[in-house]
DNA sequence: GAACAAGATCACCATATAGCCACGTAGCGA
DNA sequence: TCGCTACGTGGCTATATGGTGATCTTGTTC
């Protein structure tokens, strides 16, 4: 074997990982898709009630949803008229609750720092 | 207690943690930025060890610093004449990590979808 | 076939941002 | 003080993308 590994991550990525990385993680860069998928994690859901839960235009949880699709986070089959989506890889979820925690605890980290005790 | 939860991820997010969680998933959504932590993956980088290493100028890669820094996943201290910068936040390499497993998934399983046995 | 409903796609505009150049700024040495 | 070095920042352009209304496609119903 070659000389052991200080850690799984300090392998250095090359230019095209490093292109389909940042692919990814664009896809949930926008709050309208991370809401869609935030509503996906409750299960099945066709693109009108998408629409109706999201409070953005047909148009534009059409176009969102391709982006989900197209980075492979978005399922989605027909049902007559219907497109009925769900979440297509469990990492979506994994990755929001790694962030949401993230950022809890710094933000209470922040409001801790904030503490203010005048002493008596 | 409340009921129970079906998972941690069911969760309804509100518009501001929404708007959070987008903004840290945008600051990773650029491959030089990536490119730029995965060198600092490696160990601490001065901001001209990064510029030569990453290929992109200087401007390019102080304002990709300053995005990162944002987004509290870099931190930086001065010695000298020169910026020093670190990882701040280990949660960059997990999610890396994560999405580049994931991805390699992928791609072995189109690879094998692709396979092609004559049978003799 | 006609009418209708659900989505996808197109055309368009507004905004965000990556990249680059020029310049500003802060330490260091002479 | 003068000049140099290492970065940060502002201005600029080109491109990408979010949002929206209009239109097209497909499947259902009568």
């Amino acid at each position: 074997m070659t000389l052991k590994k200080k850690s799984a991550a300090t392998k250095e990525l090359s230019p095209l990982a490093l292109d389909l990385l940042a692919a990814r993680f664009r896809a949930l860069s926008e709050p309208v898709r991370l809401r869609l998928l935030n509503l996906l994690m409750q299960g099945e859901r066709t693109v009108g009630q998408l629409v109706e839960a999201s409070g953005s235009g047909q148009a534009n949880v059409s176009k969102h949803l391709s982006v989900l699709r197209g980075a492979g986070m978005v399922g989605t089959r027909k049902q007559g008229l219907m497109t009925v989506c769900h979440i297509a890889d469990p990492i979506v979820n994994e990755l929001c609750e790694m962030m949401c925690a993230r950022l809890r605890e710094e933000m209470e980290g922040k409001a801790a720092a904030l503490a203010f005790d005048p002493g008596i």
